[in-house]
DNA sequence: TAAACTAGTTTATAAAATAAACCAAACAAT
DNA sequence: ATTGTTTGGTTTATTTTATAAACTAGTTTA
């Protein structure tokens, strides 16, 4: 069929994810494992992959000797969410 | 995760199939396929799913000798739409 | 120093999406 | 009347995804 809608951001905990490093601008492991319920696994996967097709950028560093990773949107993933959110927009039948 | 958008309609094909429905009330098989530009296999496929979970009404007759396949929403299926359409809003920011 | 906890990653499995292959009946040409 | 083609689909096989379970590496506590 005709694909509109970004595979990569048609997934709730993905979207959730980009929805939430939006507002906040970044945010740590522990935050969006908490703010998602998902599994530490899914979001360390779902992480991985926004970071892989440039949607966000991961920081990884050491907080009291624990090790910290930090999420922040990048322009692209900015991008991508704004067309997404036009395109089911449209879908639905929404006024955004 | 706390999954808040339903399976079954968090699918590009099936949401515009369910989109044109309830906007149409009901339409046939060749209508479907050429408005979503699905393949035959996948709309015949998800057609089936949203048939089996009572979203849609499928009534299968004969129009000029060949086979006549004609959709319609149930008020199940426009309930969960309806849902859908709450929760990814809230998931996205957006107003309805 | 052993057990338990933190903060993740990797991988194995199940579930889903999709296209390719198939099917039965109708029509068309030979 | 047989062969080929088209219609209107369905079924099945394959690939892709999603996810939870298992694992890792190091830290803290008892």
């Amino acid at each position: 069929m005709a694909k509109k809608l970004d595979p990569l951001l048609h997934n709730e905990l993905r979207l959730s994810i980009l929805s939430l490093l939006i507002s906040l601008e970044h945010a740590d492991f522990g935050y969006l494992l908490e703010k998602t319920e998902a599994s530490k696994g899914n979001l360390s996967v779902q992480l991985t992959k926004l970071k892989e097709v440039g949607y966000i950028e991961i920081t990884k560093t050491f907080k009291n000797n624990y090790p910290y990773t930090e999420c922040k949107v990048c322009p692209k993933g900015i991008e991508a969410f704004e067309k997404y959110v036009n395109e089911i927009s449209k879908l639905l039948n929404l006024k955004k």
